[in-house]
DNA sequence: TGTACATCAGTGAACGCGCGTTCACTGATGTAC
DNA sequence: TGTACATCAGTGAACGCGCGTTCACTGATGTAC
């Protein structure tokens, strides 16, 4: 069976992701198009301009974060499977800290649509209505809001790494949701 | 009385901070040169380079949220002050989104002295204290990621704007935390 | 009081840089007849 | 089967841009004697 060849459009892609994965916060299209051994001139055959790129390469952060909230998602506890969900995003984060900036940037810029970066999200609502049907909505906010203020901060270093304070952290809102 | 005429050290910060007020998210040394008035290398008598400006001004910003954090803590109820701060923290970033974003970029950048950026925690810190002394430590880690990551997911487009489904997942854990 | 000198805040021209993007092009591949 | 043409992916030189920063300077103010 014929092997199949990634064209540049996806090669590009990876490169990208790649080179963010190295911690390299700003890439410039030339430097992609750098990367990935082409001329500075070729990725604009695949895209319409860097923008364009940076949009496709968001696009795959969000569907490995969902992934990990996924793989999270399948304990069979719900409120364990809710902290493992808010672990993953925080880890998800610490190990692709450039990609999580990316994806998270002024989303004006990017325009990404919608329904494709909540899928993290939407699992986490899940289980929160699950948990908690009677406030379903600010529970998933919260659930939300914290996991991704603490993977925020853990990013800009505001935070020493300390997995065990951020899971006693989720724990305290997630339990306090359950017990009521 | 003599009039201050505030130096040029002071009057770079306030036009840089006037710039992040009107929304201008990247502001250039030369720009922040030219909305004073002065020539590009003026700059350079009052700071090392560009960094050392915008450290500057970082730490006004956080001097201003601790301002409106201790502002809302002046409440009685204590878990009332405590969702106080909460609600103005992300207010606070609402109003002033360039600057939040400046204050909390990565750190390792701009290096600020620790002691001068925590002002705010350390308020929201000191009510969790008095709610909840048996778990103080996760209970503030908990409320500052919850209200950073709103406020963040509310910069970047991510949220619609409601003021009420922010308190109510603010008072979901503040209310749990007090209630155990 | 006058003079000589040092300090200081700001100027203005210039540097080198990497960037996103434009342009006209080349050569390979597919397709109609 | 051969030929003529269109399409497509990629090249390479060049553009204009704003940037941070350097350099040598100017002119005003303070200070020692």
């Amino acid at each position: 069976m014929a092997q199949k060849i990634p064209s540049l459009h996806d090669r590009l892609i990876d490169c990208a992701l790649e080179m963010l994965g190295k911690g390299e916060g700003d890439i410039s299209l030339r430097a992609v198009a750098r990367a990935t051994q082409v001329s500075a001139m070729a990725p604009y055959r695949h895209f319409a301009d860097k923008a364009g790129l940076m949009a496709a390469v968001a696009l795959r952060g969000f569907a490995l974060l969902e992934e990990a909230a996924r793989t999270a998602d399948s304990l069979h506890d719900p409120a364990e499977a809710l902290i493992a969900q808010g672990m993953n995003y925080i880890v998800f984060a610490r190990d692709h800290p450039a990609l999580f900036r990316l994806m998270f940037a002024d989303n004006a810029g990017l325009a990404l649509p919608q329904e494709d970066c909540q899928g993290a999200y939407a699992l986490m609502a899940s289980r929160v209505h699950q948990i908690f049907p009677d406030q379903a909505e600010a529970g998933a906010l919260a659930c939300w809001g914290m996991v991704h203020g603490l993977a925020t901060l853990a990013l800009d270093g505001r935070l020493p790494p300390d997995p065990q304070a951020e899971r006693a952290a989720l724990q305290l809102l997630v339990g306090a949701i359950g017990k009521r």
